[in-house]
Formats: C-alpha cells, structure tokens, sequence
DNA sequence: AGAATTGACGCAAACGATTGCAAGACAATC
DNA sequence: GATTGTCTTGCAATCGTTTGCGTCAATTCT
C-alpha cells in the first residue's frame, strides 16, 4: 500500500537531490537558483508521487499558515453567507483557507475563539462580529496580527473597518418616508451592545433633528435583540406610548415582527402605517407587503475585507486605509405608503 | 514589550524544569505522573505568561490538528447554516475548529478543495456536498482519514452517511395530496446530478406507482439547478405537456419559482393547482400562500455527523453505523388545497 | 594560465511540541 | 547493607519545511 502522504524527503530520495533543492524547486518565489531541467525533474516526480506539502510544518518554519480566521455573530443570520462567499471568493484563489467562528455576539465566546484561531496560527483576522466592545481582537492586533473589522468600526485604534454607509441608508428611508409626506416616524432601534444598532439610531436621531421633525422620546423603542419577536413587542409599545405613521425599523427582522403585530392588532400596512427594514434579507420580495428597506453590499463588504487583510498580510508595513465605505440602496416596495388622510 | 507568543520552553526556563515536563504537566492524558505542586507551578507559570499551545507544532509531531474539514456546496444556501452550526455546537467544546468550503457543486472545485483541507491536516471531513459521483474523496477516505457524509450515500464504500428520511418526506406529502383528493401529480425534480434530486425523483416515482396513480412520462419534469428560475421554467413546461392538479417540488426554490409561474400566468393555488416544496426554508410561513412542505432536521444532521466523526476520529478501530437516517415532519400550509371540482 | 567571480546545490540548524527511553532519587524488601 | 522496585524528571530524537551559509565546479577576467 502507498504511504500516507510524501514529503519532499520522498522526492528528494526519487530524484536523488538534497530536501532542500526540492523545496527550493517548488517554490521559485524564495529566489534561490535552481536549473531548469532539474526543476522539471523534480516536479515531475513530485506529481507523479501525488505529493502535497505539509502546511503544518512550513507553517511552523515561516510563522504563515494561510490560513485567516473569521468571526462572525451567527452564520444562521441571513446577511452573513454572503459577506463569507465574498470573503472566500478572493482568499481561496489565493492558496488560503478561512477558519470560521460564531460568537454569537457573547464577549466570553468572543475572547475564547480569538484564542481558537491564535492557536491554529491563523495569519491574519477579518472581524464581522458586531459587539461594540472587544477586549481581546484589539489586543491581538496591537500583538501584530493583521485584524480588519466589517460594519464596525473600533475607536481609535489602527484597526481597519470595512463599513456599509449606515448613515445614507438611514438617510434614504428617512428621505423617502418624508417625500411620501410622513411627519411622525418613529425608529425601531436595535440591541445598545451592538455596533449598527448603535449607529443607526444615532443616525436616525441626527437626520430627524436636521429635517425638523418631531421626535419624543417615545418614539424610539430599543429593541434588546435583532429579531421577529423584538419587533413585535416594540411595536406594541410604540403605538401604546405615540402615534407615528411609519415606523423605521433597525433591520428587516424587527421590520417583519412589527409589520406582524400590525396584522395581528388588524393595522393596515402600509395604508395606515408604513414600515421599513435595513438589510434587504433575500426573499423579502415575495412577502405581502414587500418590505421597504436598504440594501448593503454584502459580498462587496467580503471581498473588500479579504483584500484589505490580504494586503496587510503581505506586506506589514504598508499603511492600510482606515476605513472603506461602501455604497447602500434604497428599495422601495409595498410596506410604504403615504400617511392616512386623518 | 512582551514576546509575541510564549512556548514550552518560557515555561520552562520560567519554572527551572525541562520542556518535557512542562508539556506533560500540561497533558495530563499522556499518562505521566508529575507531582502535584509541580503541575500546580506549571500551571501557574503558564497563566502568568499567557502560554497558548502551538498547534502546528503539536499537529506535526503527533499528526492530530485538532481542526475538521467541513465541504458544503453553497453557505448562500438556506439550509446548509444550520447544519454548520449543528457540526460547531458539537465539535468546538471539545476543541475542534473547522475549515469550512464552498464546492459550488463542481467537481473540479471538490477535488481542490479536499487538497486544501489535507494540506492543513484535517483529523476528518464531514462531507456536505451532493454531488454525485465525487472521485476524491472516497480515495481520501480509503487512505485512512475519517469521513462522513451528509445527506447523501456513497454506495458501498463503508463510508457513514447521516441523511434525512427523504422517502418518508416524500410519501407523506404524497399522501397529504392524495387525501385531499389529488390523483394526477406531477413532479419537479431536483438536478439529476445531485444525489438529493435524484433519490427524491426514484421516491416520487416508487409512491405514485404503489398508490396506483396515473404518471405519464411529461409528468415528471427534471430541473438543471436548484432554483426559482428552473421551477418557473419546468412548471411552464409541466402545464403545457399535462394538466396535474398538484406540484410536488423537490426543493422549496423549485416550488417558489412554479407559484410564480401560477401567479404570472393568473392560476391560483391552491385553488386550481396545489404546490409543495422541500426542506422548510425559513420564513416560508410568511409568503401568501404559504408553502406545505417537508421539515428536515438541519441542525440535528449537523450534531450527529460531528458526533459520528468524533467517534472516528478518536476511535479509528471503531465500526461507526452505516447510516443513521433522521426523522422529517410534513409542514401544513396554504399552497395545498382540494383539487378543483372539474 | 592562474585568480576571481558566479552559479547550483548540499549541509544543518531551526520552528515548538511530543514521547520512548534513560537516569536519578528514594523507599521497600530480603 | 545490598538489591530490587517504584516515581519522577531529564535527554534527545522526531514530525516536514525553510533558509543562511558553505562548498565545489564552471565560467570569466586579467
């Protein structure tokens, strides 16, 4: 039976060369000097025994695996395939492999997988997750492991962020909720401990203040997670304590539970209130009504994140962009309509 | 500043012991015996200094990466989320990471990709892809690395396959059709290629001949890909060549895309034609009408596959079960209703 | 033609952990 | 008191690659 798997020993031995003039054959790009023929050769034999190199050990000689970590809050969410197919789609050309961990948004998961990652000797962090502090990616990073961040910038610290424009998209949905003639809008708002929660509702409060319009403090509910079940109980209370006639909501999840607790109270959507969601989630197109919302450049965000750290890997002193921002759309379907007469 | 990651051997020198003690103070499963306070000392020292193990280090002396290879066509994909979550909940308590890939149901793809994942020195690989003749990884399998498949069976290679009871799905929506009166039901098949479509087709085919029901050749539609476009597609053709009463789709996209074709083309379901989809996508009890479909267990084929490699990879003598087959639940929902008086 | 330069390759030391074996300390046994 | 045995720890090889340096031959220069 053929052994496990060859190693250039095995090579060097079938083609009578030194292990060192193998792997200086195989790879031309440490500069060494290798003559053509004996090049072939050894490529040949190398193809011919199936060989595979054996990343451990050269990644334990040269202190680079290729290999990159990827923490995310929760592949389940919707948003995240895509932002990982981006970031794969310019890594895995490249010859690495990504190493992917859910934090489920918890500060104790977070620091134990950074630690998963460390110990695998990832070359180098694309951060997605959300949690607005984080003690330990920071650490890493001053530690000199190359870390980039996507739709979360962290303060002050060198680190690079990969961001979708939050503030436009809310400007957009804010824009065209006035146009429709909108005065009382009211804002959904996600989790405080998380980054875009966070940044939206400042958003929305920033845009409504410049527009002139009125805003009690009643009309905005923190929801405690970006999900159906929140959006149903803040929309409940929302009407309980105000009387807006469109509701924007921190992202499509909360935008479908309110719409829901609209059906279930028998409050026409979008004919006496409006909702809007953030995100586009895919099939949002088929529901009734459609939902109004703004779509972020998903596997754009991946990719971008992928050639930031890409660079940064390569070459450590190259002073990386510190924030790259990328376009948002605004998409109008069915959950928005003019206000009642009244 | 601090050194950029402590080893053994800082331990060591920290502790006045040999390396070696340090690495079994550490390991206490290698079964040798340091005195107590020693360990304690060790320990201690390691804390202090932050020590992480190297695993490449340990990966390439003992062979054992801690790490597992998990090969998925497609994250993009609703169903395949929760079946990595189901594989993580059970693989990262006991210290595995997973390198997840995209095979995008291409052989070519396949065959790299299992060279990336035994590159980085994978303990296993739990095989999510469904494509069905798939070279390398049987070769991967016989040369010794523990694999398992899901959702799929490699026919007598002693591979263990974790799958839904698609039969079982299959006849239950069957019956739901023929009890509400249905007798002429066509199907959508999935992608002859990928063994889901094709084992789903041979159910349909084997339950329709058993309940005595009338299936002419056009009542069989086969689809190229796995989505909307195709059901839209095969649901025209479908009308033009037979008048079913009913769709029995092999996945939900599939019947997404023939509702579409029904609503474009003024048909509705499921007064006039009944449709039914595959596999519970979420969200689905939101569309109008919504969607009677087959629940299967993502989650749960995630846990046991990772348990079932667990027990490979830490037990190589241990015969695994063949197959172990996972219940599915018929879902009730309003695509489904009597067939039309006539 | 002899010296200096270059080119092509071999040698051996790393990287950090694991582990069979040897060795020393100490207690128990005859 | 010498011998045997048990416990604990140290020594050194090993996993597969990479890479600085040395060496030898072939080439070029004076």
């Amino acid at each position: 039976m053929k052994k496990q798997t060859q190693t250039l020993r095995d090579i060097a031995r079938e083609t009578g060369v030194h292990v060192s003039t193998v792997s200086r054959a195989l790879n031309p790009s440490n500069g060494a000097l290798i003559t053509d023929d004996l090049v072939d050769k050894i490529k040949a034999a190398a193809e011919r025994l199936g060989y595979r190199p054996n990343r451990l050990a050269a990644g334990l000689r040269t202190n680079r695996t290729m290999t990159v970590g990827l923490m995310i809050p929760d592949i389940t969410n919707t948003i995240f395939p895509p932002i990982l197919r981006g970031v794969e789609s310019v890594l895995e050309p490249l010859g690495y492999a990504v190493i992917m961990v859910n934090t489920d948004s918890l500060a104790s998961r977070e620091t134990l997988l950074v630690d998963v990652l460390r110990e695998r000797g990832v070359d180098g962090i694309i951060h997605a997750a959300v949690l607005r502090d984080d003690p330990k990616i920071i650490e890493v990073a001053r530690a000199g492991t190359p870390v980039v961040t996507v739709n979360r910038k962290i303060e002050a610290e060198g680190i690079p962020a990969v961001v979708n424009d939050d503030g436009l998209g809310v400007r957009l949905v804010l824009s065209h909720l006035h146009e429709q003639g909108h005065r009382r809008i009211a804002h959904i708002a996600g989790p405080e401990n998380l980054s875009t929660g966070r940044f939206r509702r400042k958003s929305f409060e920033d845009a409504v203040a410049r527009m002139g319009l009125p805003l009690p403090p009643e009309g905005v509910i923190q929801s405690a997670r970006f999900d159906e079940a929140e959006g149903w109980r803040c929309a409940e209370q929302l009407l309980d304590d105000w009387n807006p006639t469109a509701i924007l909501c921190a992202n499509d999840r909360l935008a479908l539970g309110a719409i829901q607790f609209l059906k279930d109270r028998g409050i026409d959507c979008p004919r006496q209130i409006s909702v809007t969601g953030y995100n586009d989630m895919p099939y949002l197109d088929r529901l009734r009504p459609g939902l109004t919302t703004v779509r972020i450049e998903l596997f754009g965000v991946g990719q971008e994140s992928a050639r930031l750290l890409v660079r940064m890997m390569t070459d450590p002193e190259a002073t990386a962009p510190s924030e790259m921002v990328l376009p948002v759309t605004l998409i109008k379907r069915g959950s928005v309509g003019p206000p009642p007469a009244d």
